[in-house]
DNA sequence: AATGAATGAGAATTCATTCAT
DNA sequence: AATGAATGAATTCTCATTCAT
């Protein structure tokens, strides 16, 4: 029940006020270009305090990682139950990324980041762990489904699955040019909105008629 | 079959051979993680050649940038003409960024990074190019006098758009994950693939039946 | 009897370390001329600390100047106390001047520095805090009481303030050249003589016969 | 008769035109923080041609010393003539520096800076020059003279020098405060006034009554 | 746990000087 | 004489990391 000297932020263990701030830190200037006194100040606690929960710079870095990614795994397979039909996976998969890029906007940068690092080490984790989600895998069989029962156009099954989530990442990602470029005003709406638009043209893309 | 002193690399001058593996470097470490000193050694050229032609760092980046961004601009322009129809137009598009970006892996890397840059300068600068190139506003045009004439279905234009342009940029930014996901093999086949793919579930998700 | 690690020197706090330390490069080479890896050896101080304490050499040098001149406001402050006679004024200005130089020779260089400087930020700072001193006002006051009571010439009362302070500090700043043009040996004791030539000419040059 | 290209500054064989220039730069800069760069630039002239005329930054700036100097003891030399009285070899000696020092303000800011530093060769060799214009001593005969026809005040030799010397000086070392501090507006006024009151309170203050 | 100070190895930038033409 | 480019040796400043308390 220690009284901290000044200092304000209110409580929450150091250790995940570290981890929320250097995530901000991380994705705004990248892992060369973040600051360790800055993460220090803005968590509001001493530089050395860091090195005592991380040992470096690169482990908190993973650890921001780490955390982040299980959350979003954690919800998706929440969501993503086994059984579900075409139109309800592709729904399910569109309102979980959504809701989780809305409530946390730097996770997303941050795998952009990662993404743009040509020998990434946290990509192939990433991959890996994807592929264990089992998400890809089974929206790839329920697209061969249709297909073999008629009910869809012979598409190449890759790429309509490259196509469904570059079209849910792709904004995440692009939308600081795209909302410039065409002039989005409510954001908020046009991400409502988006989510249906999506699996709208997606489903009618590969529907027979 | 002039004669420099000792050193590799004779061909070009030394101003663009700066750009050529500043580009790399840049895209390979980020701004933050470039260094000077390997920039220089790379262009096999005295550090301080460098700020002679661009006096600092950060504005070797900008020439960098400016440099690809006319160049892609400049292809832009020459494909897409006027008076194509939506299909034409569609195409287009997808020829000339495929092409780039398979001439140029890094430079949508260095694009990415200034996606995650939260107060990045380089974006609205881009976003009022592309906006200057028209593109946006013609292929929305050309959905709304479709959708007028009966021959696509009332879909949200803005939206229509940007799951156009996701569609094409999202793999780029992506394909470090999707083709371990997915297990792509032959990527160059992939991308090949990838071009009728977009154009045709694009184009197939918003005509009428 | 504190003990520090190793290194030599160990009284003081290293701040006020650095700042002497400084204050004697500033003075014999300049701001351009100074050399922060020099302070930090003479300093027996890792070279970084001075960034971590004064941020910049900018910085450390306004921070020398800073404290050098508060001690010689504090000085003359403590000994220009009000209701003194024009002698007595004169005779405390001379001795506070000449103790002040005698301590602290290097001092001035910095000041003559400044004065040599065309845009220096130093100089108006210094002549609002002179003002602030009331010092020149204080004895214009007496120079013209007298003038008016018939003990002195109708003198220009401001060119009798310069030729007074010139004749200070004129001295210090050129004594390299005087000393040696004039052959003074004993400097020392040149400096006691001074004092009372200086007030001896100056008021048999103002009085009335 | 060639014609330049393209650049403006009048005609001046560029070996003088670079003197002026440099006078300039190190007047307001020092030594160390004159850039040959600049230089180069407002003499209109090309960097290597410096060091084609003076070979090195020390030896330019020696040369403008020379240049300055010299022109400064013809000056005294053609006007400080022998056989004149004391009260017209001070006047000539008032005259002399002020106009020179007005005619060129940077000379006496780079002697300042000399007079700063602290092993600097060239105040020797200034003394040196100062003592074979014989001006000090004859105006220290004067002064006996005086003393022992009865016509002076016993004052100290030395110091009646060294006072008037330092009024003169002082004034252009010090005119950043002193205008300052006194509220000077008029500073032409204030020089033509302080060549009389100079005289004046010198001659009074050592003349016996 | 917590803190202010300390450290060493860079990294960017500068600048006098020289070279090739 | 004249020029643009080139060079190398500093020099300032930064920053992840560690230490003493």
């Amino acid at each position: 029940m220690k009284r901290k000297h000044v200092k304000a932020k209110p409580e929450q263990d150091p250790k995940s006020r570290i981890l929320d701030v250097a995530l901000k830190e991380f994705a705004a200037y990248g892992i060369e270009g973040a600051r360790v006194d800055r993460i220090a100040n803005n968590a509001s606690i001493n530089k050395a305090m860091i090195y005592y929960y991380f040992s470096s710079k690169e482990n908190l870095y993973l650890a921001v990682l780490k955390r982040n990614l299980e959350g979003m795994f954690a919800m998706l397979s929440r969501h993503l139950t086994e059984h579900l039909s075409l139109e309800e996976t592709l729904a399910a998969f569109v309102e979980v990324y959504h809701t989780l890029f809305i409530k946390q906007p730097e996770f997303p940068r941050l795998i952009l980041r990662e993404l743009a690092t040509p020998k990434s080490s946290v990509i192939p984790r990433l991959a890996k762990s994807i592929n264990a989600s089992q998400f890809p895998h089974r929206i790839g069989k329920l697209i061969q489904e249709g297909i073999d029962s008629g009910q869809l156009r012979a598409v190449n099954v890759q790429q309509a699955i490259v196509s469904f989530i570059t079209m849910n990442l792709g904004y995440f990602f692009l939308s600081p040019i795209t909302d410039r470029v065409l002039g989005v005003k409510n954001r908020k709406q046009f991400i409502v909105d988006r989510k249906t638009a999506i699996v709208d043209l997606f489903l009618y893309g590969v529907k027979t008629r």
